[in-house]
DNA sequence: AAATGGCAACTACAAATGTAGTGAATAGGC
DNA sequence: GCCTATTCACTACATTTGTAGTTGCCATTT
């Protein structure tokens, strides 16, 4: 598995879509980016470039022969080393007090609560 | 409340230093942060300066008249702000998820389980 | 064939970040 | 009073990020 790459803010709204839906090609991101991120089609090339250097990103060729864009790095795989800095330069690397935090400064529904209290409980016999 | 500034990761060392403990002098922040960041005292130094521009830390005078710096903001409120725009970007604002992640992909003992359980059943009657 | 409309490749450029060095002012130690 | 160590205030400079513009090439349209 590919090391995952570090992915900036902007950066990852193009991995988003590519993770959606892909492969696409360069103007098919900028028109699915659209509605978001008001980007000019250059911009979104240069993101998509610099994402193949970081090798967050492959092409390949499609039928009538343009580029086009998929990923090279799983998604969760990206969400996990994300996740793992962000823990480590907050939290200083511990779960507990970065699930207290959240669970403290979000309203959850009933249901929610009652979902995540599942899936703590089995985080334990695994 | 001072709106929470955005604090870099290098600076975020430094607040630490801070919330840790404070009022500091320059050169007491560098001989805390010694042991884990290397940093000449000059990198430390631009790093307070920049925070204190960014309005996170404040400056005072101490007994011998030189410079020794503060909070300005509570850790409580960059942790908060700096939650938000994670959750924000990698969990599109969505807490549940969040919490989902973090509860499969760290191993907690079954103490902490118990109290995680207990603090989101009190999220839920406030 | 000449013009047009996309796509690709390269270049641009300012702000933020990481990581210092230099030089001036100052304050103690002798 | 002079030297030396500390502090300060500036300056430096490469990278990364955000956000494009410019130009060359190619295929499609008159």
């Amino acid at each position: 598995m590919p090391t995952a790459p570090d992915i900036a803010e902007s950066e990852w709204s193009v991995m988003e879509a590519l993770w959606e839906s892909s492969p696409q090609t360069a103007s098919e991101v900028t028109k699915t980016l659209r509605p978001t991120m008001n980007w000019a089609e250059n911009t979104v090339r240069t993101l998509l470039m610099r994402l193949v250097e970081k090798g967050a990103l492959k092409t390949a060729e499609n039928a009538s022969g343009t580029r086009t864009f998929l990923p090279a790095v799983k998604r969760e795989a990206c969400v996990r080393a994300e996740g793992e800095s962000f823990m480590q330069r907050i939290f200083g690397g511990a779960a507990k007090p970065l699930l207290v935090h959240f669970a403290q400064n979000t309203k959850l529904t009933a249901e929610e609560v009652k979902e995540l209290k599942k899936m703590l409980d089995q985080s334990l016999n695994s």
